[in-house]
Order: C-alpha cells, then sequence, then structure tokens
DNA sequence: GCCGCTTTGGACACTTCTGTCTAGATATCG
DNA sequence: CGATATCTAGACAGAAGTGTCCAAAGCGGC
C-alpha cells in the first residue's frame, strides 16, 4: 500500500490514531485491560494526554475498538484452518495446529486479555462465549467430516481446543522443538490413531516456512 | 471445633481478621486482584478503613496470606486424589474428576484470579509455575502406573490437565447432568480405552453424595 | 502574509485509592 | 473504680487516573 493511499496525516502530527491503538493494543495484552489508561499511553508515546480526546471520545471508544480488532482475527484463523480439505483426521487436526505455532493467525496472549476482560465486562463476555462457540463448533466438523460420530466429535473438538486453551493459560514458553517433539503424542490422544510420518514432516516443514527458526 | 477453642475476639470487636480475610477471598475470585482494594473491603463490612491496618501492616500482607490458603488447597487436592489406588487407569482418571466435580476440593475460581494475579507479578508467577508442574507430575504418575511410557504418560496427563483448565478458562457453567453426559467419551479420549460401566456409576453415586443435587 | 483547520499542551475540578496519625470507645483485669 | 490493652473513626496528605476547557502552535490554501 503506498503511502497516498491512506490519507497521509498532516505534518505536524506528533501521533496518529493508529499509534494510538497500537500503543493500547500493545497495553491490552502485556498488562490486561485494566492498565490500559490514557496517562500510560501518552507517556508512552511522548505526547499530551488531552491529544488523546482529539482521536477517541473517550476511553470506552478506544476498548471498542481493540475489541473489534480481536473479533476480525483470532476466531477467523481457526474456522480457515479447520475448514481446509484433509485426507487423514490427523492432517485435519495439524492443519488447525498451525494456528497454535504461528502467532500471526492466532495471537493467544491477546485472546487471554480479551478473555481476562470478558470476566469483568458482560458486554465482552457475550461476544468472547459466541467466539468459543464457533470455534468448537468449526472444530467437530472437521471431526465429522473423518466419521466421528456427533457426540464423539464434540467431545473430541472440546478436548483439541480447551486443552489449547489450557496450555496457553500456563503460558509455558515452550520452544518450538520442545514442541514438535511431542506433536505425534497429542495427535495419537485427540485422534486415536497415529498420524502418517509424512503428514508430520509436511507439518514440520511448513512451521519452518512459516515460522524460520522458531 | 469449640467457639473457646479459636480465642474469641473480645466482645466490641465489629469485624476479625479472619472476616477481612474472607471478604478478600471473595473480592479476588470474583473481581480479580486489582479489586481487592482496603477501601472496598471496609465498605463492604460497613467498618471505618483504618481498622484494617489493625490487622495488617499493610495491602501485601494481606495478599500474602491469600496465597498462602491457595497454596495449601487446591493443588493439594489433585495430588491426593490422583494418588489413590486404582483398578484400572480410567478408574484413577475417575478419581482426578472428583476434584472437577467438587469445589471444596479444587476451586477453579480461586485458581483462575490466582493465574490472572500471576500475569502482573513475577513472584506469584513462579509459585504458580511450580502448582502447574507439580500437579501435571502427579497425574503423569497415574498414568505411568497404569503402564503408560512417560512420554505418553506425560503427555496425556497434560492433555487432561490443560483441558480442565481450559474448560474453566471458558467459564462454561453447565449443569452436572450435561457434564457427567460427557464422562464416558472424555475417558476414552483421555485413556484411550472405555471405562467399565461400574466405574461410571460409582462415580456418579460418588458425585451425588458429595453435591447432592448437582 | 494572513486565515482557518487540525492538533497539542497546560490548567482545572473531580474521583478513587493508599498509608499515617491521633483521639476516642469498650471490655477486662487489678 | 480506674488503668490497660484492643479496636475503631475521622482527618490529613498524596498518588494516579478521568474528562473538560481554552489558548497556542503549525501547516495549507487563498
Amino acid at each position: 500500500m503506498t503511502d497516498a493511499a491512506r490519507s497521509e496525516p498532516p505534518a505536524h502530527t506528533k501521533v496518529t490514531r493508529e499509534e494510538w491503538l497500537q500503543a493500547a493494543l500493545d497495553t491490552l495484552i502485556e498488562d490486561g485491560v485494566d492498565r490500559v489508561k490514557i496517562l500510560n499511553l501518552a507517556t508512552r508515546l511522548q505526547v499530551s494526554r488531552s491529544s488523546f480526546y482529539w482521536y477517541f471520545k473517550d476511553r470506552r471508544e478506544l476498548l471498542d475498538t481493540l475489541l473489534d480488532h480481536w473479533r476480525q482475527t483470532n476466531t477467523r484463523a481457526i474456522a480457515e484452518q479447520a475448514a481446509l480439505p484433509s485426507q487423514t483426521i490427523t492432517e485435519g487436526i495439524i492443519h488447525v495446529f498451525r494456528c497454535w505455532v504461528d502467532e500471526r493467525l492466532f495471537d493467544p496472549r491477546l485472546d487471554f486479555a480479551i478473555r481476562e476482560w470478558a470476566r469483568r465486562s458482560s458486554r465482552v463476555r457475550q461476544i468472547l462465549d459466541a467466539a468459543d462457540d464457533e470455534r468448537v463448533r468449526v472444530i467437530a466438523g472437521l471431526f465429522e467430516r473423518h466419521g466421528f460420530e456427533p457426540t464423539e466429535a464434540f467431545v473430541r473438538a472440546r478436548v483439541l481446543y480447551f486443552m489449547q486453551i489450557g496450555y496457553y493459560a500456563l503460558d509455558l514458553g515452550e520452544s518450538l522443538p520442545q514442541r514438535q517433539a511431542l506433536a505425534r503424542h497429542y495427535l495419537k490422544c485427540f485422534s486415536g490413531q497415529d498420524p502418517r510420518p509424512e503428514e508430520l514432516t509436511e507439518f514440520f516443514d511448513w512451521t519452518e516456512r512459516a515460522v524460520p527458526g522458531g
């Protein structure tokens, strides 16, 4: 995209709306919604606090914008990967695994920041519940396409998805090789069957292309 | 325990240390550590804020006490249930399931309040990491006692534990019957084998005794 | 070169929370 | 009864955050 295409701000602008948003997003992910304070952001951006009110009506409008951003990233990535065609159930699960490996597809820290926020806001809570529901549904659909009964597909989708949410809750900080070493066992546990070796090597190749160096 | 045994407070005491602690614990669980404010608690307890400083040095001392309370409940319950003797792996898993059913054994909301707190305090984070590690270890020990290879035991312990943490993260609010209906499928997924019918009925009986009416 | 639009800074009033200090109230014991 | 230890209230100072108002600064167009 050229600079002209994004309607360049006047030259004497110190901080754009996008910079306020990015700073807010970073703070949301790092410290939680309670610390997304206008004063904080202003200090971080080296600009006066009152400039904020030029771009946003109030703090609430800023937070609403952050929430919209989340809605249009994480859940969509899971849905897209789960919908890809697959020869075997393990290959299908591997497609979903891509979300857990590439943070550009699914940002776990943002997801948890939203989850924590939802504990204190029924409005956010409703939106989050709908997202969780959709994620489990699309994964259950994957299991069903591979011949699992609806109830078993639902339970296995839950185990796969909840397990990953729990994994993120612990925020273990494992390296990619550590995680890859266990992938085969996870696949066995989630699907009840062993993955084909070529599926695994293809997954590791994909990982190397998507996340060079881990 | 008799009243005499707990060294009765003077009659003109409006609020005891234990009441401050209980109010703080409730608030921690409900609203998170950031909202455990002395002013809040004083208002809730209908007492002057400065009385707090009679019982506690400062806010930090109160929070330390809450953390200690958590350390001596949740993790211990999991360790105790996982250590019980079991004929089959499914029976062993069912013992752990008791923690997920009886909130007197394992309080999920307290656990999540601590988890959220740990995101902002490296001290709490270290303590939490040690607890998570111990929980996975004791469950992996259960799988190993039933003949699983160490790596597979470890992965299955993780899937079982992380899945439950993820389940709590979503805070679905399902009823006990709803959850019981899926227990058989979870056991199959976690262990790779079907539970014996009598194990399930015994589990449901235990549940009815422990949590009458669900 | 001046006007006006966009953007920023600084001051103000308000709220919520923290910790300290001091004076008082109340039961118990001598 | 009075002294003492235990507990509570209220006032104070200060930090950190919110939103509003108005003056001023920097560019672009005329």
